[in-house]
DNA sequence: TAAGTTCTAGACATATGTGTCCAGAAAATG
DNA sequence: CATTTTCTGGACACATATGTCTAGAACTTA
């Protein structure tokens, strides 16, 4: 309603009825990535739906894999920095730390779990892609143990508690659970139990509540403006 | 070496040079399914693989449709009991009850978590099969919460530690981690920890460890005499 | 508006996959 | 050993997918 046509450059859809460009491509091959799994990014399925033929793709790539390639390198450069930040954050307590944490993984904008989890898939059949996503993993992983290291955790246990931690958190994903916001936020105590060992204090649970409810308030407006199916 | 051909009935393997069996094509899918995904499942590779034509695989299945059908269905019958069966076996205390779930996930004979996966990722693009898997992971962690609230913990808590532990398990398949037997086992201790907030005792630690090694011994044997590729 | 650049459509070649039909080989049974 | 049952191969129809080539449409620039 509040978005006037006003504006007529790159326009982010696919129905510009007119000539594609090469981000276009790449924008939708994404989203079939993300939703149908690497297995689906063809050639013709995009064509198709981009109401174009499918001689233009190659004007644009040299091939199928070459634009595979522009995908893998996408997913690079972005989920796996917004869990390094988080997990740099300054925190009192180990408890303020994990939550600090947990914040990546409210909605979909900082982490892309589907886009994670489409890239992991893709990984069991290809080593190329395998190889990098086990670079991503240990950069994880090493990063959150670093974070319990720095609260006073010995490097074995810190490792484990990493792990259980992040591959607790890829484990979530993997099984598609689906919970609604408030329902997962009244876990929170009993997770900051289970992954820490300590008992949080109602002010940090308190000061963790109210950040992922603006976290989710910002999603809503960011959702709802990129909603065009 | 020492097994001899005195038997020659249904061999398990692919090279009868004779005629096929229904057996022969649903073993031989079910080791695609796992090792290159639901969707390289097909009427041709299975025939070349058998040396036979793609025509005699109608007359034991209706469709490709139908044969998938066999496998979940083999699925559905192995993988979830052998968790509710250890998660079930008598313990003391909660420690020695975890370390009698961790044993169904040594090696791949009780739970086979190559088959799970397999059938997890197919479950991403079919609905039906998605429902089932559903189911599965319902009873497993809701086994795995009752053997947490005989220890004494709460529902809530054993809700959220019974997750923690088969979520952290799914991650661990789903990131394909590869450790020797022993490193895996000198973190024991630092799991046990994570799992349950308890030190466990020398004696549980070491009885956990003679049973592991006496697993996997049985396993090696096992793996050898189905070496065949 | 003429020339050049950018992008598109459609025909073609090739490969892989499912499923049907039917003549006939091979094994089991009378 | 003749007959029935069980299984196989090859031809055919059809669908989907990648990639190449070329004429030409549609924009951009001179």
């Amino acid at each position: 309603m509040a978005m006037s046509e006003t504006l007529k450059d790159a326009s982010t859809d696919g129905d510009n009825s007119g000539r594609t460009t090469r981000e276009e491509w790449v924008e939708l091959a994404l989203e079939i990535l993300i939703n149908d799994g690497v297995a689906n990014v063809k050639v013709m399925n995009l064509a198709q739906t981009l109401n174009v033929s499918r001689s233009s793709f190659y004007w644009f790539f040299k091939s199928r894999r070459d634009l595979l390639n522009q995908l893998l390198h996408h997913w690079e450069h972005k989920n796996t920095a917004s869990i390094v930040e988080h997990a740099g954050r300054p925190a009192h307590s180990i408890s303020e730390a994990v939550m600090n944490l947990f914040e990546c993984w409210i909605g979909e904008t900082k982490f892309d779990p589907r886009l994670d989890f489409a890239v992991r898939e893709w990984a069991r059949r290809s080593p190329e892609v395998h190889r990098r996503v086990d670079e991503a993993d240990t950069t994880r992983t090493s990063t959150i143990a670093a974070m319990y290291q720095r609260h006073g955790f010995s490097e074995n246990e810190a490792f484990i508690r990493a792990r259980v931690l992040y591959f607790m958190q890829v484990g979530y994903y993997a099984l598609q659970v689906s919970e609604p916001l408030d329902v997962r936020l009244s876990y929170t105590e009993d997770y900051i139990r289970s992954f820490t060992g300590e008992q949080p204090t109602i002010t940090e649970l308190n000061r963790f509540r109210s950040s992922v409810k603006k976290i989710a308030a910002q999603n809503a407006v960011a959702t709802s403006s990129n909603r065009r199916n």
